[in-house]
DNA sequence: TAATAAATGCGTAAAAAATACACATTACAA
DNA sequence: TTGTAATGTGTATTTTTTACGCATTTATTA
């Protein structure tokens, strides 16, 4: 590669994360308002340019504590998007990921110095999105639906211990269809992705449902 | 982005693609020979780096054209490789792809203006690569094994029509064990992934064995 | 307080899918 | 022409998935 050649040049990478929850039953992805040019004002996806001495994986993480104070989240990569016109400015590669998280470990619905404002919102309520967005976050969701049944990706739902009436609901409102709830338990049990912990749950309104934890 | 930031100034990307064949029983990797700095005269993965106007696929498509003369290869992305430090020159990221292509279309062993050297390799006979191309090589053939039973990857390995034996030992070389080859059949015609042409070979080795084709 | 409805727990029965295996026929070579 | 290897097709068994019944507890309400 000859690195003078100016059709090497002027190219970045953007590290996206399609980060979502259930909270009361209902599918949320979170999204951030643009502060700049271009796609000034609109809402994207959480991300931000990757520098060129971090991996994708690093400069998630880095762009996820910047615009929303968030940590410790488990994601994973699930497509590329590659079209040289999905950004306006340059050619920007995205590698786009995926990851869940338990609503209640967020607090940061005010807008940083990074971001204009910044929100969840209902899977069947997301606007027009900034750059290609809006077709990143459908891959999102059909990759989370074909893989919700095995990999550990809803691992940060929720707390530790959990009850399995809480996770049968969360499945069902990501999968958007009615699971049989003791097949459910049987099948997360037999695979190992769960476990009784033999504890109760103990607040009024669940007073006796057992608690689960993933394994 | 600030697009005058050092940090995101020379970056590239690599589309590469990790080429298989199944030809007299064997597993084999298509590598090429390194023509320039860095990593000159080392064996690599087909591919090189994508133009700031192409997408990857694109990118991986003309690449094949001027490194081998390959054409018409369907390709899937299965993988990214972000490390800053994989490439001495520059932080080019990798999109990683992969293939697999019937021996017989395939013509192109001399070196081209492009290569100093072209040729297949046994799986098991793999030199020391350049760049991070042996984890690049080892994460493709894992993912082959994981998808061979419900992806059309392995279209482009035979003719149009091929018969079931060759299928089923293209099938056992890969996966590197034994399959029982009347399951074989019941299970890839019971997933419409092959049917029955209803015609016979007529060749002597193989004369009356049934030809298939890919759905 | 007693009756009722809703949520939860845990099982068994049926259906579907994957796996194991047997034997007849054809082609080719000794 | 006879034996061997390759190919074709079936059936029985096991495992996995799906369907579904019913007792118990909690919360609600008459």
């Amino acid at each position: 590669m000859d690195i003078s050649n100016p059709l090497y040049k002027n190219q970045g990478i953007h590290s996206l994360i399609a980060l979502f929850t259930v909270e009361k039953g209902q599918f949320k992805v979170f999204l951030i308002k643009r502060k700049n040019m271009p796609y000034e004002d609109k809402w994207i996806l959480l991300g931000g340019a990757c520098y060129n001495n971090e991996d994708v994986s690093t400069a998630l993480k880095r762009e996820m504590k910047e615009k929303a104070g968030i940590k410790d989240v488990n994601f994973k990569m699930f497509n590329v998007y590659s079209d040289p016109n999905r950004s306006p400015v340059c050619r920007m590669l995205a590698v786009a990921h995926i990851g869940v998280i338990d609503r209640n470990r967020v607090k940061f619905l005010t807008k940083t110095a990074k971001t204009k404002d910044a929100d969840w919102f209902l899977i069947d309520r997301v606007p027009k999105l900034g750059y290609d967005h809006n077709e990143i976050l459908d891959g999102a969701i059909a990759y989370l639906k074909e893989k919700i049944f095995d990999s550990d990706i809803l691992k940060d739902l929720f707390p530790k211990e959990f009850t399995l009436p809480e996770l049968h609901s969360a499945y069902e409102s990501i999968l958007d269809k009615k699971i049989d709830r003791r097949n459910f338990r049987k099948r997360l049990i037999e695979q190992k992705i769960i476990e009784d912990t033999g504890k109760l749950h103990e607040e009024k309104g669940k007073k006796g449902t057992k608690l689960y934890r993933f394994l």
